[in-house]
DNA sequence: AACTCAGGGCCAGTT
DNA sequence: AACTGGCCCTGAGTT
């Protein structure tokens, strides 16, 4: 008699015991987590997948007219353990993730069906069409789902398998595998993600070791005004992307061929950078030059996974990184990756030392940003997040297990993407949002103020003919794509704001280009 | 007619 | 006393 059975072992055994539609439906309501707390999904109740306890909770506060208050910031963590401390900040999150208070019946009447029904059925299908591309598409997450026991998932667990076992595993593999990241849709995972129940606070990353990096020099700096161009490229030299043994800088192209920081590339009369007032008559190839210091997506998924490999493999079984410390290692990773593709732009070049550093610490979270918005917009899938590393993650993973500044970050930078993949955003177009970012004359203590604003009208008007030849029927994209910037900027500074009160508690690695960056700008 | 599943209610346990 | 959350009852819609 299945209704005498425990509600867990009723779903186990008609999982267990019906292949086809319906066995995707339930596994599919199994491995998800509810929106609000991250328990274990029970069912649609008011709107959409929840657990049995929220369904309860919000049940209750609707029923019951409550008012709740909040003693802290409104922005409480909501995990399985804290989601009862707070009745304020769970009610928000439950409305938030779209709970309807409309689906609670005024007069109580039991049984039957509301009029979400079609709205349900329409969900299974997106949630079962998704479960089956992902079947097909990449066979390595089942055996992640299926092998990796729910109780013992840790961050180690953000390296399937493979990972661990072969190093040298191409970025292209990782790419095509579509691999889910298991660690943050683990309730008690939840903790790694929320200040308050962080268990590695304090985490000091004593075995990392980046000599001579760039943001000392960036902070020195602001300290010193005597820093020579050679300090500062000495010191970049020594990126932790590069192999430890490397011990001489390679450009990647010929447009970073020249040693001489202050090189003027209207010297080179072969660079499209030199061509003077021409070069406004060939935009294309102004743009082609400025793509072509980009760095390349798999080469940086390749460093990056390598550092973090090595990090970890450096640590005791004990010592893992956290989620939220890998993810800050993968944020600092391209970080100093976007450090050094500025440092390697031909037009940057032409600028004083100074005024690099000036601009570099103004808009460093600014290229973060928009650095994630690319990603996202050039291979990330409907309600996943993709992870420099080639991972992915389900954005309602993500919100559900955060606290409410994280989430609402995510939110808006998902927002912000499907924007951008409206306007059909494209790879020249990011590369001079970059810039223009970059070159921003409203930077104070900028010395060669005019020679900025020059470069980012330069960049400006070579974005608005690009948008016009490519998308010739879009008279706007030029004013749309710009409009999007200050939201750029918003979301840049509530991730400086929320990695500084992470900062504060101890949550960020110390030993870290992220943290000095941090503290340059609040000190 | 049997089944499904998202509403509501109940109540032991917790705060 | 109020709240929580797991379990059960109910009944319109679906098969």
């Amino acid at each position: 008699n299945l209704n005498k059975l425990h509600f867990k072992d009723k779903h186990k055994i008609t999982s267990f015991h019906s292949p086809g539609t319906n066995y995707v439906a339930v596994t599919s309501k199994m491995n998800t987590f509810c929106p609000v707390c991250g328990d274990k999904v029970s069912g649609y109740h008011y709107g959409l997948l929840t657990c049995e306890s929220c369904k309860g909770f919000f049940k209750r506060s609707v029923q019951n007219n409550k008012h709740y208050t909040c003693t802290e910031q409104q922005n409480c963590p909501m995990n399985l353990t804290q989601r009862k401390r707070c009745p304020y900040c769970r009610f928000q999150k439950c409305l938030a993730v779209g709970m309807k208070k409309e689906a609670v019946r005024a007069d109580r009447m039991r049984g039957g069906r509301n009029r979400f029904g079609p709205l349900y059925r329409r969900d299974r299908q997106i949630k079962q069409q998704r479960s089956y591309q992902q079947t097909n598409a990449a066979p390595y997450r089942i055996k992640m789902e299926s092998a990796i026991p729910h109780q013992s998932v840790t961050s180690n667990d953000l390296y399937p398998a493979d990972w661990s076992l072969n190093t040298t595993l191409s970025s292209s593999t990782f790419q095509q595998c579509h691999m889910y990241h298991t660690d943050m849709s683990h309730p008690e995972a939840s903790a790694h993600w929320d200040c308050s129940m962080n268990p590695d606070r304090g985490i000091t990353s004593s075995s990392l070791h980046y000599p001579n990096r760039l943001p000392q020099t960036l902070v020195a700096c602001t300290q010193e005004k005597s820093l020579t161009s050679f300090d500062y490229h000495t010191a970049s030299t020594s990126h932790p992307l590069d192999k430890p043994t490397s011990e001489s800088y390679t450009p990647r192209n010929a447009l970073t061929v020249s040693s001489n920081v202050n090189t003027d590339p209207s010297l080179d009369h072969t660079s499209p950078l030199a061509q003077g007032p021409s070069y406004s008559s060939l935009p294309s190839n102004f743009l082609d030059s400025l793509l072509e210091s980009e760095q390349d997506e798999n080469q940086l998924c390749a460093k990056v996974l390598s550092s973090l490999q090595r990090e970890q493999a450096n640590r005791g079984q004990h010592d893992r990184l956290n989620t939220f410390s890998i993810m800050c290692k993968m944020a600092d990773q391209t970080l100093f990756g976007l450090v050094e593709w500025a440092r390697n732009s031909a037009l940057f070049k032409e600028l004083k030392v100074e005024d690099q550093m000036q601009l570099l610490q103004n808009c460093w979270s600014e290229l973060l940003v928009l650095d994630h918005l690319c990603r996202q917009v050039t291979y990330g899938k409907e309600g996943c997040i993709y992870l420099v590393t080639g991972q992915q993650i389900e954005v309602s993973t993500i919100i559900s297990q955060a606290g409410a500044t994280l989430s609402s970050l995510v939110s808006r930078a998902q927002d912000l993407v499907t924007k951008l993949k409206e306007l059909k955003f494209d790879r020249k177009e990011f590369v001079c949002l970059k810039y223009l970012v970059l070159f921003n004359p409203d930077v104070k203590s900028v010395v060669s103020r005019r020679q900025v604003e020059q470069t980012q009208e330069r960049v400006n008007r070579a974005l608005m003919e690009h948008t016009q030849q490519s998308h010739p029927g879009h008279a706007d994209k030029f004013g749309q794509l710009l409009l999007r910037l200050p939201e750029v900027r918003s979301i840049s500074l509530q991730v400086e704001e929320y990695l500084y009160q992470r900062h504060l508690l101890g949550d960020l690695p110390c030993n870290s280009l992220l943290t000095e960056m941090l503290h340059t700008k609040h000190n």
